[in-house]
DNA sequence: ACAAACGTTATTTTT
DNA sequence: TAACGTTTGT
């Protein structure tokens, strides 16, 4: 075999995919076909590690596309992993399952949604409808909102699916307690009824599936033959149960998994995530091969023995010291500011003669262990007219107006998902106030039927306007059919009244441009989907094309969900981009928590207090002070060339002044490594030496000015669809043609309308006339032509 | 139905 | 401080 040692030192010496890996890469891409453990440092290469496994397992033959499945936890990390691939590999990767755990299982529930107990065009709820949903069970149960935070109670209900309970499994010791089981039983119902999972919902259901079909399960476990997991120390308990279903610990099937993590850089335990799934994975699997990537390709060694030093005072770790080939390089600088507002100055300065210096904006970062830390620096920034992008704020399909929209384009789908009908019934203003919907809302509590359903029932009763409302629905629902999902989408901004409104409305004209934005995005997805009925022609080139975990065919049937579903779906599992003007060359600021994974020339660590990093709600356990540290570490990991660091004397924090101290991390890092720009150990009130040295300044030649103008006016924007990713039409395949009949074993007969795509990827359109037109994956679809 | 006024509350958040 | 949600007033 290929995988022997000796096997993978002469593939080192010939192929190209193997050429530059230092020993430990190697040793991980090539490993055998048993339970492996990689502990990648940061910026060791995990990545191309991971990538470069799936295309080495594919080249020497040892399992084909469709037996390979990767996991992680970012949409981005997926894309980015599907990109590289794409470019690795001479042919298309579209057998692969490549995606988020939730995309996974949105893909595993699509396919076998009657075995799921679902509707066939289920909707994913988001952070935020889970939490409204969650208020309206409360609501109904006549409950005191104030004892059970809809947002605190959605996340009880997050909790215990992450730990595999329903209701009856949780044991309840006090009456708190028991009443939020009775929430959770009702809420499971409501959900049930309405046709909607959440996002726990959707990993825990696709586990109970694989937990209680053998056959199911069988059949997955034989196809997947090699799973890769990213960042496994973010796995919560159920995501580990789920990976279990694919491959058991101890059995012929548990050979398959390779498990990538760094314990180090576990900062998302507050979440449920189980470092301890590590462990536990190495114990469960008698993992025999665990590699470490020490070697770091990104940082300087100052950085990194910081970074070292550091980690090191945790006591729970499984042992890893980065090391570099790199050189020392400059000092990790040091600053120590009066306030806040000094602080946010001394920045300006620094980003102005980097910039002058030559580095781009986007390669500084400034990063804070809290949000509220921003606006001072954001103020700052903006005064000097440094461009700069804020991470974390709203993302595209989180905005209001585009909600609205999905919200109608929702009902058309399902109109009993009640938590989109009571967004939109009274936005527009259509005159249904808060006293007609709680009728509406009793009416349908007696018969247990859906919002839209009980709307005839209350008809007497200021039940006029409702009418008109379902009526405008059902009418819209009619006017779409056959239509494109983006004329689908025009015909109901229209309909609905939404354009109107924001056209009249003050400050409209934004949320006009996200709706516009909207159908743009529906357009590029349906191009990057394959659904581009229209798209007529064009060429296809089958190595360009990146699987997508949306567009998956039904297990029994081959139909494939609607362009609508799967852009619904899409919109509730990929929130968009927040991110300002990606283009543009601006500052970049961000929470330590959301520059995971980035790396940037450098690094600006803000707000080193006491009480802010480390956080005081983590300093009274220990654990959570190893979790800050860790998250010091990421922080500091993520600089390649330049770090700095500082803190504050006073800061303004709710109002109110605030006494700080420098951040015990200062003690914990190397004295070496280390370049205080201010006085050491000054206490309050001795003034304040404004006067800092720029270790950073060799003389480097001004260029001019530095650009103005805030990034303000967040645009999102999608990617431009390559010519190469445009659907292959055809008007033959396999003797079937278009415009003539087919035969279907589920739906009977039908016409052929399109044929589109080729090989695995093939696809058909056929009106089934009786059911409707459908869109079948000739893979998996029984057609056979007729006369 | 809407706006103004008030009270409450303030980590981190991949999906 | 400032952002949000609820109540109150028009």
């Amino acid at each position: 075999m290929t995988s022997s040692p000796v096997g993978a030192a002469a593939d080192a010496a010939s192929s190209p995919l193997l050429r530059n890996l230092n020993p430990e890469q190697l040793a991980a891409v090539t490993a055998a076909a048993e339970p492996a453990l990689i502990l990648a440092g940061a910026g060791s290469g995990k990545t191309r590690v991971l990538t470069t496994r799936i295309a080495w397992l594919l080249n020497t033959g040892q399992v084909s596309p469709g037996g390979v499945m990767a996991v992680t936890f970012t949409n981005k990390a997926a894309k980015e992993m599907q990109t590289r691939l794409a470019t690795m590999l001479p042919f298309n990767v579209r057998g692969m399952w490549i995606g988020t755990f939730h995309g996974l299982c949105n893909r595993f529930l699509r396919a076998h949604w009657k075995l799921a107990h679902l509707p066939q065009a289920f909707q994913i709820l988001d952070a935020s409808d889970t939490t409204s949903a969650v208020k309206r069970v409360i609501k109904a149960m006549k409950l005191d909102e104030e004892r059970f935070v809809p947002k605190q109670v959605g996340w009880f209900i997050a909790g215990c699916k992450e730990d595999g309970q329903r209701p009856g499994d949780v044991v309840a010791h006090d009456e708190q307690t028991r009443k939020l089981v009775e929430i959770y039983a009702n809420y499971e119902d409501q959900c049930q009824r309405e046709g909607v999972v959440d996002f726990a919902e959707l990993m825990l259901r696709s586990y109970e599936l694989l937990r209680d079909n053998p056959a199911v399960r069988e059949h997955y476990q034989n196809r997947f033959r090699h799973i890769l997991v990213d960042e496994f120390q973010d796995t919560n308990k159920l995501q580990y149960a789920w990976l279990k279903m694919f491959a058991p610990p101890g059995s012929a099937h548990g050979q398959s998994l390779l498990a990538v993590g760094d314990d180090d850089q576990s900062i998302y335990a507050f979440r449920g995530a189980r470092v301890g799934n590590m462990i536990d994975f190495e114990r469960e699997y008698r993992v025999r091969k665990v590699i470490k990537l020490e070697q770091n390709y990104r940082s300087f060694g100052h950085i990194l023995d910081a970074a070292n030093e550091l980690i090191s005072r945790n006591s729970q770790r499984l042992g890893k010291t980065l090391r570099t080939d790199a050189g020392q390089g400059e000092p990790i600088r040091v600053q120590e500011s009066p306030s806040d507002f000094a602080e946010a100055q001394w920045l300006i300065e620094e980003i102005q003669h980097l910039h002058r210096g030559g580095l781009d904006r986007k390669e500084i970062a400034v990063l804070y262990r809290s949000n509220a830390q921003s606006r001072v620096i954001e103020s700052a920034l903006f005064n000097s007219g440094i461009p700069y992008r804020v991470y974390g704020g709203l993302r595209f399909f989180e905005r209001a107006e585009v909600k609205h929209a999905l919200a109608y384009l929702r009902l058309l789908e399902n109109p009993n998902d009640d938590t989109s009908f009571l967004r939109v019934v009274n936005f527009p203003t259509r005159g249904i106030g808060a006293k007609t919907l709680e009728n509406l809302q009793d009416a349908a509590k007696a018969t247990g039927r859906s919002l839209y359903q009980s709307v005839s029932a209350i008809a007497g009763k200021g039940g006029a306007n409702l009418l008109a409302f379902t009526n405008l629905i059902d009418s819209t629902r009619n006017l779409t059919q056959g239509m494109t999902l983006r004329e689908i989408i025009e015909q109901v901004l229209q309909t609905s009244g939404l354009l109107d409104f924001y056209r009249t409305d003050k400050d409209g004209a934004e949320r006009l441009e996200n709706l516009d934005e909207l159908v743009n995005a529906a357009e590029a997805f349906v191009m990057q989907e394959g659904f581009g009925k229209n798209a007529v022609g064009l060429p296809v080139d089958e190595t360009a094309q990146p699987g997508t975990p949306g567009a998956v065919p039904d297990a029994e049937t081959g139909e494939i969900m609607s362009p609508l579903v799967a852009f619904l779906t899409h919109a509730s599992l990929e929130a968009g981009d927040n991110q300002a003007q990606a283009g543009q060359d601006a500052v970049q600021l961000m929470t330590v928590h959301s520059a995971k994974g980035l790396e940037f020339d450098a690094v600006f660590i803000t707000g080193l207090e006491e009480g802010l990093f480390p956080h005081e709600n983590a300093m009274s356990d220990p654990n959570g002070l190893e979790e800050e540290r860790r998250l010091m570490y990421v922080a500091i990991t993520r600089a390649r060339k330049k770090l700095s660091l500082s803190f504050c004397q006073t800061r303004m924090l709710h109002g109110q002044t605030r006494y700080h101290i420098k951040s015990r991390f200062f003690d914990e890092l190397p004295e070496d490594a280390l370049k205080w720009l201010t006085p050491r150990n000054q206490g309050f009130g001795s003034g304040f030496a404004r006067e800092y040295q720029n270790a950073w300044d060799r003389g480097s030649g001004l260029k001019g000015m530095v650009g103005a103008g805030n990034v303000s006016k967040p645009a999102w924007v999608e990617p431009p669809v390559p010519a190469s990713m445009k659907p292959k039409v055809s008007e033959e395949h396999g003797g079937l043609r278009v415009g003539k009949g087919v035969f279907h074993t589920k739906f009977g007969e039908g016409v052929l309308l399109t044929l589109e795509g080729a090989g695995a990827d093939a696809r058909a359109q056929v009106n089934f006339g009786r059911h409707g037109t459908k869109w079948l994956a000739l893979s998996v679809a029984k057609l056979t032509p007729i006369d």
